[in-house]
DNA sequence: CGGGGCTGAT
DNA sequence: ATCAGCC
């Protein structure tokens, strides 16, 4: 039945998608670490910016990504915590994947705290053997229509889910977090922030116009990032609306015929991409910022640092990089980030058969190379960022 | 006072 | 190797 509509090259409505986003995810975790922090306005620094805070501070004014300065002349009895070091993250991180893994194995990870999961056939099989509730939290659009759940009982079904997904992830992880519940992956992600924080929402089929009209612009389409949406507006494109009215001959000239299409989708709530599950990550990697590096002893000691916090990594992860490959920015007048550069070489497989000690030492001399192939050491430089990175990652070296 | 880390396409 | 995207 389904499969006569996709021949006419209809859009796939069957799927139910949930999109889970954690509320303020490393403030949360440092919460739970301690808890005295709970009641307290507070912002996890990464150098000098707040790179996310709880919500008692937001009710400061306290935002994402704020200076430090700015922060606290917003909020002066702001607590910070230093966040650089990302481990307990990443680890609260794989905890949540594993914790939703148990509810349908298609779970795609998107950064370190959202997470997409296709419950289409676990609604399908309780539909069939089971009776079902009520739609669970809030509904897009507003609005009390009688029915709404026969209407929807997959949807109403997907809401179920997604409550006992995040009761799952309160009771076993002490973790709150926002859902999503819609028919694709964009619509779920965006309908998620409808509602925040600790909260969910379910976008019945007929508001998607009404959802993508609350964006302020096309740039919080994502998958339309700055570069895309500067290009557009050379167009004469900012809205939503904008872009869906753009004629697809306009679109195609400045992006090609396949990009151009699936931002026509996009901008009209359609997505048909799959949830794709995520492996095992395939690069480890680790990176330090600061004001000056200017000489070849200091940037060996920064990347003997990192060295040493990768190979711990490593161990735990139980594979083998056969990649290495150094970064390094150049503190330069213009462009201030997109000045990165960076080498890559392969790592001899005999390199992990020793101790740690000669492993890192051999490692660090590769690393050396690399770096040099960027940096004249015989002129005076200034760099502000190293990033080491383990690419390749196989079962055994 | 602009982090740290990941994926996929080209 | 870089660009562009995501958090
Ligand atoms: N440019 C970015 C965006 C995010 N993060 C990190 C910090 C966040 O804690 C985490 C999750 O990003 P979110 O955008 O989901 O932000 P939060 O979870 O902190 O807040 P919210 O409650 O709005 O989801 O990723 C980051 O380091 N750099
Ligand atoms: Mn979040």
């Amino acid at each position: 039945m389904i499969l006569f509509f996709l021949l006419l090259g209809e859009e796939d409505t069957s799927r139910v998608i949930v999109h889970i986003d954690v509320d303020c995810f490393y403030a949360q975790v440092e919460m739970i670490r301690d808890p005295s922090l709970r009641d307290k306005p507070l912002g996890i620094q990464q150098k000098y910016i707040v790179v996310t805070c709880n919500y008692v501070a937001r009710k400061h004014g306290v935002t994402k990504l704020m200076g430090i300065k700015q922060a606290k002349e917003l909020c002066p009895e702001l607590v910070l915590v230093k966040g650089e070091d990302l481990t307990h993250y990443r680890e609260m991180s794989y905890r949540i994947t594993v914790t939703l893994q148990k509810f349908s194995p298609l779970v795609e990870r998107l950064g370190f705290d959202e997470n997409f999961v296709d419950v289409t056939e676990t609604v399908d099989a309780r539909l069939k053997s089971t009776f079902s509730p009520q739609l669970n939290g809030h509904i897009f659009p507003e609005m009390e229509i009688e029915g709404t759940y026969e209407r929807h009982k997959r949807l109403a079904c997907g809401s179920q889910i997604a409550a006992e997904m995040r009761q799952a992830l309160h009771s076993d992880l002490g973790i709150t977090c926002c859902a999503g519940i819609a028919h694709n992956k964009l619509l779920a992600k965006l309908v998620a922030g409808q509602h925040k924080p600790n909260q969910q929402t379910s976008l019945l089929p007929g508001g998607v116009g009404k959802l993508m009209g609350t964006l302020k612009t096309a740039r919080n389409i994502p998958g339309i990032g700055s570069r895309t949406f500067k290009r557009l507006q050379t167009l004469g494109i900012s809205t939503v609306q904008d872009l869906q009215d753009a004629p697809a001959d306009v679109l195609q000239a400045e992006f090609g015929s396949q990009t151009a299409q699936v931002m026509q989708q996009l901008c009209r709530g359609v997505d048909p991409s799959p949830v794709t599950p995520t492996g095992p990550p395939q690069t480890i990697s680790d990176e330090d910022s600061f004001k000056k590096c200017a000489s070849l002893q200091d940037a060996k000691e920064r990347m003997t640092g990192l060295l040493q916090s990768l190979m711990k990594r490593l161990k735990g992860d139980g594979r083998f990089p056969h990649v290495l490959r150094v970064t390094v920015r150049k503190l330069s007048a213009s462009n201030k980030w997109t000045n990165r550069e960076s080498r890559q070489c392969a790592i001899p497989s005999h390199l992990f058969g020793t101790g740690a000690e000669e492993t890192i030492s051999k490692l660090l001399d590769l690393c050396v190379v690399l770096f040099c192939k960027m940096v004249d050491v015989n002129h005076p430089f200034h760099l502000t960022l190293i990033n080491i990175c383990f690419a390749k990652l196989e079962a055994r070296s």
